[in-house]
DNA sequence: TATATCTACGCAATCGTTCCCGGCATCGAT
DNA sequence: ATCGATGCCGGGAACGATTGCGTAGATATA
């Protein structure tokens, strides 16, 4: 089915000028008589005229779009991050293409080559959790394409970054777990490759130190795929409860990794706090709603979205190469609820 | 910050042919000797040679890109649709751009424009919940511009449409509860102009006849943005609650209804199931985990998008105008927990 | 040797739009 | 009457890639 809209030149054709007048017509050019305008304009009203935005495109060398590439769009950070950065590009202009990796390396690698072919101006990225080699941001980068990353950030590309306190989160949930009476926290990590699985591991052994506590190594349970796949977040647990000395309480690092955690202790008939308590990375709308109702770590998602989108459009919009990139990191929040109650 | 991209032409002044000739050694052209074809794909490989999708677009007619309109990405249903419309548009070489219309007409419209002027091969909607008027898809679809709905459509054009069968769905969730002994049910309704929300009613309203109850107007409420904003609920609730005859019993009709709904009944302290039962339209992961653990009747959204973009594609890549256009319904899924227990 | 055939490439148009450059009227001033 | 200014508009190149057609030069055939 073919869907053939009107041009410039058709319209043109149609009333007997060149296309030069009606292009300059359309855009209300003072070198265009009134009553011309009127006829184009009138025309051009009527016959549904639309500027075509691949020729715009082709000929101003831009697309006004830029892309964006996370693992999953189901997971309310990251759709939370969308509607920040979509509410700041709709503003400017911007369309916004989204991808997403299903936590894949592979899928990650193709996504960036089917944008970055000069469809988009920019790119927000997240990377997947098996991402550990970063060259093909990184050539793109060198290139001087325009890249910001938020949340899970390549440590080694020099360019804007924004993420939320990670250490502060996962420090300040450790501490609130140990000031309720809870000695034996476990962390169930994301994975290794991630900056946040790191930075958050740091805050929870050093709320663990200041406290007094030894790190214990069988304390500690990476997924690789960040909770997405269920026996991973089971096998970890499996590990967990059969230590002698199994854990009172554990820090979930990702929101998938909280609620199969729950999902977990729900199936086994392990009472959460009582057997054992919960606090995690969440952004979740529901976790007041949860069974029982779960302490989290919360991040600023729409704020976080905003940012990288403001910095990535000051990057696509700045006339000259920008070497002065900025680290922004917000604050995370504590949201205390059942899960992680006093002991009694 | 200009990201300059190498093109055909800088290859040919590079290796002093034509462009002609560039192009057709990339494309592996019979025409070309092999010495030649060696010496374009090398300078191409080596300078990181990727053709203008723009340019191709142009020349083409054709964006290979469709569009995506719903009211939230952070909605269970809609997310998994989605993936469901990608994993299909990409394995067919398509892109999708995603919009989000906040159940906004005026949203939906301005979204709408922005996609339809060519820079998209196809369209996939779920109407906004405020829109009555449906002459911006009419005007478009007239003009041949390839459109399918899934989920909410539009009663009045003629195109593929995609849904779930929501009168079975609201039919059998009012039927399971008047089997397990409630008597007093309520629909929490959405939108009143959408179409689910009419098709749901009826369902749950059928229900009721073929049991013998009598259908009680105050035991209907509409939310108008489909429970995006509490206070709607609320008020809702506020007037089920205050009628001397309160329901033992709430359909919900949309994911949101569901769960803000509980939401309410855990402010007020109500007990579900004991002091009111509650059932739902839902395709949340996490119903099972909630307090009390839900009902839900799941819609197959994934399968939906599927669906739909398949349809699309079919549409967009035919030849010839397409004036047969299908008509799927896809079956519900009652998934019954807690929430709808047997009256004791 | 002259003609036909084939190889390997270049030219130019095309997609829709913008914009520089130019040009033809008309009008007022000298 | 001539000149400059101004108003109004058209021609054509450009953006990047594809492709039908034309053709120079080499080789093969008669």
């Amino acid at each position: 089915m073919k869907f053939e809209a009107i041009t410039i030149k058709d319209i043109a054709k149609a009333l007997g000028l060149s296309t030069s007048t009606v292009s300059r017509a359309l855009r209300d050019s003072y070198e265009i008589s009134p009553a011309t305008k009127k006829q184009v304009l009138e025309y051009a009203e009527q016959n549904h005229y639309r500027p075509n935005p691949i020729a715009l495109s082709l000929k101003e060398k831009r697309s006004r779009s830029i892309g964006v590439i996370v693992c999953e769009i189901a997971n309310s950070f990251f759709s939370q991050a969308i509607n920040g950065i979509e509410s700041i590009a709709y503003d400017k202009g911007y369309n916004v293409i989204i991808s997403q990796s299903h936590e894949s390396y592979e899928r990650e690698v193709i996504d960036l080559n089917y944008l970055s072919s000069r469809s988009i101006d920019g790119l927000l990225i997240s990377v997947s959790a098996e991402t550990e080699d970063f060259s093909h941001l990184q050539a793109l980068h060198e290139r001087g394409f325009p890249i910001v990353f938020f949340d899970r950030v390549a440590e080694s590309i020099h360019t804007h970054k924004v993420i939320v306190d990670n250490f502060k989160g996962a420090y300040d949930a450790t501490d609130h777990l140990l000031k309720n009476g809870y000695r034996r926290i476990a962390n169930l990590a994301g994975s290794p490759h991630l900056s946040i699985t790191k930075e958050r591991f740091n805050g929870y052994r050093q709320a663990l130190e200041n406290n007094g506590i030894p790190f214990n190594e069988s304390y500690i349970e990476y997924c690789l795929h960040g909770g997405m796949v269920y026996e991973e977040v089971e096998n970890a647990l499996n590990n967990f409860i059969s230590l002698e000395k199994m854990p009172d309480a554990i820090v979930a690092s990702a929101d998938k990794l909280t609620t199969n955690c729950l999902r977990y202790f729900k199936t086994k008939h392990i009472k959460v706090p009582d057997d054992v308590a919960l606090m995690g990375f969440s952004n979740l709308d529901l976790t007041d709603l949860l069974s029982p109702s779960l302490s989290v770590v919360r991040q600023p998602a729409f704020e976080m979205g905003q940012i990288a989108t403001e910095l990535l459009l000051q990057l696509i919009e700045s006339k000259r190469p920008v070497y002065d990139f900025q680290y922004k990191v917000l604050p995370p929040e504590l949201m205390i609820r059942e899960s992680s109650m006093k002991i009694s």
